[in-house]
DNA sequence: CTAACGTTTGTCCAATCGGTCAAAATTTGC
DNA sequence: GCAAATTTTGACCGATTGGACAAACGTTAG
């Protein structure tokens, strides 16, 4: 599992010139921007072109189909974006353990807001093209984690709760400063709005996780 | 603001027969499941009118371009979802208050999760329709209710903490179970996956945002 | 230099899109 | 029952879409 990162799903890799490597990586880079403030269905291979700085047919070349450009976006994110929960880790402090994950997750959400819309609308939308992963290698990591946390409580280091809920809504509420930026700066106004607002929402969100989770607060 | 409910943003009401009515209504609950899942722009005219079980130049007879079905939606859609958060009143015990409001966001994720994914999917894309709504009327509406808990703060019924945050987390852990739903239930798997699901978040928010709140925990 | 290979482009296509229009069918007011 | 108004339909349109393809262009190894 841990040997086989950069792995395609089915196919062996293909061996790749310089420019080809290259090329892939701008037309990923450009697609991310336009899939992930359009949708899938409402991006075309030709906004995706011009924002990559080459014509439609040039991009038809390094990627056959529009969704093959989806589907290797889809699964170079997935790994990224579960990272800071494969490294939630039994040593250490819980506390400790369960406040650096929601700090990572909201740097994430603060540096990697794009990647976090991509998956959003792809979930949004039935998640049709990562669903067995969903069922699969994500439950199985959530399952996971849910046992360490169960372990947590048990010792009485944290409050009994249900972990996958807690979890959930450390995603949600972490996630939420990417998918929904716009009305979080809309709400928050200009003052408050401004590059200060993932300090304060860090701060917030501590003190509700933590304070909520202390035992027998 | 309270009497003229029913009113269209800028023109009058125009008078419309009984078949209109029905048929605008038909149109509008079919257009709801379809944006919900596939967004505006991955949406046809088509979907929507097969959907509703009529013939595309019918729908379009009743709304004469695509956007104004979105529109009409849109408009219907933040009075309902607002309402809650409306209902937050100073009179009552803040607690009680609070726990009331999260408890009835999340029946709304429950029972109207279309409604909540065609928010979701306008928002994600930098809700080019209403992005005056909110930084106007849900800005307004939010900082009054802002300054509710703020009070409820200065009196020491609720633990110090940022209300707009505490506004969002509540949000965003509510919606997360209809924006996110095919997530949560593939990784709460069929067993807790079921009908049970709210329940068992219900239980978890309840202790996440309470017991977080309790003044000098 | 040159042949083989990799890259880029212009042109084209069928399918689908949002939307129009006139004519046919239906409902409504009297 | 009949004329006017409303509703429904089929045929159609221009624009956009994802993608194919062959020819032109560039690069590189021998």
């Amino acid at each position: 599992m841990r040997g086989s990162a950069t792995v395609t799903t089915s196919t062996q890799a293909p061996r790749r010139t310089r420019i080809q490597v290259e090329k892939r990586e701008l037309i990923l880079e450009a697609a991310l921007e336009v899939f992930s403030t359009n949708g899938f269905r409402g991006s075309t291979i030709d906004q995706i072109a011009e924002a990559a700085g080459m014509s439609k047919p040039n991009l038809l070349y390094y990627f056959r189909r529009k969704e093959d450009i989806h589907e290797t976006l889809m699964e170079r994110l997935l790994e990224t974006w579960l990272a800071p929960l494969r490294e939630l880790d039994d040593i250490g402090d819980p506390m400790t353990e369960l406040r650096s994950y929601i700090r990572r997750k909201l740097e994430m959400a603060r540096d990697f807001p794009r990647e976090s819309r991509l998956f959003a609308n792809e979930i949004l939308q039935g998640a049709p093209r990562i669903m067995p992963l969903l069922a699969g290698e994500l439950k199985t990591l959530v399952d996971e984690k849910a046992a360490v946390i169960k372990g947590w409580m048990r010792a009485g280091k944290i409050a009994r709760t249900d972990p996958w809920h807690l979890i959930f809504a450390i995603w949600a509420t972490t996630q939420h400063y990417a998918d929904f930026d716009v009305q979080v700066r809309a709400v928050l106004g200009p003052n408050r709005g401004g590059d200060g607002r993932f300090e304060d929402a860090a701060r917030f969100l501590e003190q509700l996780f933590l304070d909520g989770l202390k035992p027998n607060g």
